[in-house]
DNA sequence: GATGAATGAGCTTTCATTCAT
DNA sequence: AATGAATGAAAGCTCATTCAT
């Protein structure tokens, strides 16, 4: 049995001998899918097992809990985040950085609509798991990289304003018409240009 | 017995007949309270119950589920919200009628914040719920209501952008150092600049 | 709904208006017997609940746990045991005062059999359970009760040894032919000659 | 794969081929260890696995059930009593055989405390699992090779009285102050002097 | 001599809800 | 206006055990 830390079982025996059963990843797969349709209270084990044809216990095989599900799919699907924070950190702290910055978090969340999706809307039932307070502490930690220390209250919120605008606004693209791809470039364009505004105090 | 589409006992009945009881206003306040507090699936009608120091059935009496009272609380606290909505859709479109908007909207977001953080961070439990569907409506028409008909997309995205930063921005505001009051004013005014460019399109 | 250290729910009630249910007596009277039969680990809430032709919740209804209703059982028929000790304390520690303790343990231990033999043959599920604890401290303090301080080792352990005799041998007495009433008189006074011996140390 | 009657591993292949393995010692050694401390229900195969570091079928390849593992340790260890009983019966009873009876049972006990302390505390639970049979039998057996046939009723229970001292006393030896041998040795002799009073009713 | 993967049965507990009083 | 008593459904979890490899 794997540990919740164990970045990912299957995944990392890639390379060595194929798998020999891929469960780990299929329950990852259709927990994530799950919890994003339904919610993670309200999506059962049971719903889980019946969704992979496997029973129960099958489940507590290789997890030891229902939260370490969860813990293992926003470690394995939400490392870019975490990569980028880890980038940014080792980053001089200049504008380019910060747009840099907002560039692959805005990549990132692309790549995994449906688990920070998922996250913002179990906010209240995440907020005692372990995931939630993770979660909390990225956005945190971004809103600070591009934020200079010392920065007046106006200049922190529109700091703050163009990472709410890039996260959330992801979130709602779907409902606007034209191109994904352009729908994108805009919305990451916009917040942007709002975070800039912030680094040049108007006088 | 009310139903669930009475507007929401103590709200309606001020001014006629004193009401019989405030039992209900009470249901409204605890439930409120612990809904922001836990989530609303972790909380349970025996916690309601054992905070208002009455049995489970007395709830019955005045409500006919759990979600009815959820719907009496959004009708009730958050009648503001809709009475900016009714009252900017009889406005002209001006760009007055639209920071006017916003500052209603701000001003009802801060009279019941416990009510807006939680319908924000149980969305994926209230999807279902007549509840979020009309939370989610508001929050449609508001922004469609800043945002000229015909506007090319980036402008649209600035719109929900300043929306977004408007709304999430309220309950981050804690986190910041400063006055409330002024801690408000700033955000309105950085939604309310970044709405304006919006409607001038630069060229 | 009525706690654990409630003495018994409707048992205080006798004399008011007939309680208008006896759920709480039924569920302690079958359960004790079950406990009794099958041991308190293999005893489900399923089979207390079927033999008593109500569902689970409604047990729960009466306890909040399966341990509160081994504790309600415990300080409800296992009453006389605590008197006998509280007699004893505030008694003079003569000799007399030792063999009367005796006699009442021995009475007590014999009007609710099926509690001790339970109690007795489930030391290591109980054992960290409230209720063992309890059980474990009332041996103790009778030991004590019957032991002089000061008493060298030999008696000591003869003391213990009495107490032994009267407590495991009246579960034994079953096996053995005889009156009834004539194998009781005999197993309480074989145990208060051995304890007298211990008051005497032979020179 | 050997069955359950198989008078147990280590102790039949001493001598004999070296054991292939000592992993079916290891396992009675840690089952006892984790049934004395925790009691045979709650301690489960995953914990003895675990203890073991090995996995759950590597148990199952050694014994077919949880319950032979059981057997076999009582089979094992518990052998010097059985041993003990065999001796008595081939004696004539005379007095001093039954004083070096018990002699023979008390440190049978004390070489293996664990086992007895456990199968005293679990006796619900291994009512009706073949070891309670035998451990019971064993008792009785015990009882009826000290007391001669015919003997009245009180030196009958006074017989049973010197066993259940000398069994349960054992136990609770730690608990009083002293040193360990001494205190075997007052146990011991209270006992034989209990069953001793037996043998010679006073007229 | 042992493992990885899985299962069927069952556990204690909680929940929203109902109904006679 | 409210209570006491109860229910059906389901939850998360654990266990002894099996079997192909």
């Amino acid at each position: 049995m794997r540990s919740a830390t164990d970045p990912g079982g299957p995944v990392a025996e890639k390379g060595t001998r194929q798998s020999r059963s891929n469960t780990r990843r299929r329950i990852q797969e259709v927990a994530l899918e799950l919890f994003a349709e339904q919610g993670y209270e309200k999506t059962s084990l049971r719903e889980i097992a019946e969704a992979l044809q496997v029973t129960k216990p099958a489940i507590y095989y290789h997890y030891q809990s229902k939260e370490e599900i969860l813990e293992s799919i926003f470690q394995g699907v939400g490392r870019p985040v975490a990569e980028a924070i880890e980038w940014a950190r080792g980053q001089p702290r200049t504008l380019e950085t910060k747009r840099e910055l907002l560039r692959r978090y805005e990549a990132a969340l692309n790549d995994t609509v449906p688990l920070f999706r998922f996250l913002r809307q179990n906010e209240a039932t995440l907020r005692d798991l372990q995931v939630g307070k993770e979660f909390n502490d990225q956005m945190t930690e971004i809103g600070e990289l591009i934020t200079d220390p010392g920065t007046p209250l106006t200049e922190q919120l529109r700091c703050m304003g163009a990472l709410l605008t890039l996260h959330f606004g992801t979130f709602a693209l779907p409902h606007f018409e034209g191109d994904a791809e352009e729908k994108r470039t805009a919305l990451l364009s916009i917040a942007t240009e709002m975070m800039e505004r912030a680094q040049t105090p108007r006088e």
